[in-house]
DNA sequence: TTAAAATGTTAGACGTATCTAACAAATTAA
DNA sequence: TTAATTTGTTAGATACGTCTAACATTTTAA
């Protein structure tokens, strides 16, 4: 295994190149918060251990062994996540920080364990599909509530925005992953949306926040 | 809050100096598995930093800052090895490496929730005890097995050899932390001490083993 | 009490991961 | 299509934590 800058490195280059399969040094850079020659030097390196392939003024890509490792870390990311909030009751906005260092632990047998404890979850607290043992991912398809139409009944299954201030919104709205709502009107002014929730009360949402709540039919 | 490697350092000290209030820079650097100029020169750092005082050719001892930060860490492993054993149900001899690796993690919330979630307990699945949130910690004088007097009953609080085989062989003898015994016999031939436990089951136990259990009258 | 052994220190090097400064290539827009 | 801007690279420095080799001090035992 490699080093726990190694393994960020590898995470977010995944991340990044979820679109494209590809992305550019400057990206990385920005959201390692590193300057682009560290990046450029980590790609040499990474390159040397075939977890990217990347050649001077073109794209980032992970390889084979690469997106292997990158979803056996966002395995243990997730896993964690899910942990903290259903085993340890902490809430889904105060977990990613944690989860942050769980991630690096190394030991199959922990992460079995949580793994067993939470009976496989296939999607985590953000709704994120979680790969399994071998890195298989289910291959959901959310769309953004904001695209629903209206009269439709849906799960929310994930958000696409995970900042605290979001998360912290959400709440305070009464809203949760894995709650029924219906979608009762869409406004076509200024694309908000009314939902009901599990206790009847009705919801105004905005458009901002309405695309960044992934649901399911 | 310092590194990683700077918390291993502080931690083997406190470890290594609770007989003495010193240690020497040879034993420190054989219990790290680094090599003598690595502890000398980590040793300046944490005088710079007032976590130890040390002067050339001197032993070493942690100032009070450094046993505040000593009793920080050694908390977050002990609430950490518990936690797995308590509510992850890891065998207490396979905690330990993962427990050293938890113990970093920087989050009062997680300690905290984990020492709610074990009800604030005061000592560790090897029967050390756990200094508080304000590093208080219980001054349990514990005994040997090998020591009780026959006609005994004792709680087995502690053991004081965590090697894999030690704790193997106390598994299989079906000994656990917190269980009574009975203390039927001690042979003054060699030591061994014969002791019933709660399925009324009598259970040999050499000297070697029972000046390793540590017990509560 | 002095010689040998054990213990400790200094100097200088190395690998990792980062940075700044200077330069080079590619892209964009005038 | 060339000039400006963005993006990327190289070179060289720094901090951390480690090492080996050489030297210094302290302890131990002859």
């Amino acid at each position: 295994m490699g080093s726990l800058t190694e393994e960020n490195y590898i995470k977010s280059i995944y991340a990044l190149s979820q679109a494209t399969g590809e992305v550019i040094v400057s990206e990385l850079a920005k959201k390692l918060e590193v300057k682009q020659p560290s990046v450029n030097s980590m790609m040499k390196k990474l390159v040397l251990k075939k977890i990217v392939s990347y050649a001077p003024y073109k794209g980032i890509r992970l390889t084979e062994k690469g997106k292997r490792e990158a979803l056996s870390i966002i395995r243990r990311h997730r896993l964690a996540e899910l942990f903290l909030v259903k085993v340890m009751e902490l809430g889904w906005e105060e977990v990613h920080d944690i989860a942050e260092q769980l991630e690096h632990v190394d030991s199959k047998r922990f992460y079995d364990r949580i793994d067993e404890m939470l009976n496989h979850p296939k999607v985590d607290p953000h709704g994120e599909p979680i790969p399994d043992a071998n890195g298989k991912i289910l291959n959901n398809k959310f769309i953004p509530l904001s695209q629903v139409d209206a009269g439709t009944e849906v799960i929310i299954v994930a958000v696409s925005d995970d900042k605290k201030s979001f998360l912290d919104h959400l709440n305070a709205k009464g809203l949760q992953i894995g709650e029924k709502v219906f979608v009762k009107r869409k406004e076509i002014y200024d694309g908000s949306v009314v939902v009901m929730n599990k206790t009847q009360a009705d919801l105004m949402l905005t458009h901002q926040v309405a695309e960044r709540i992934l649901v399911e039919v």
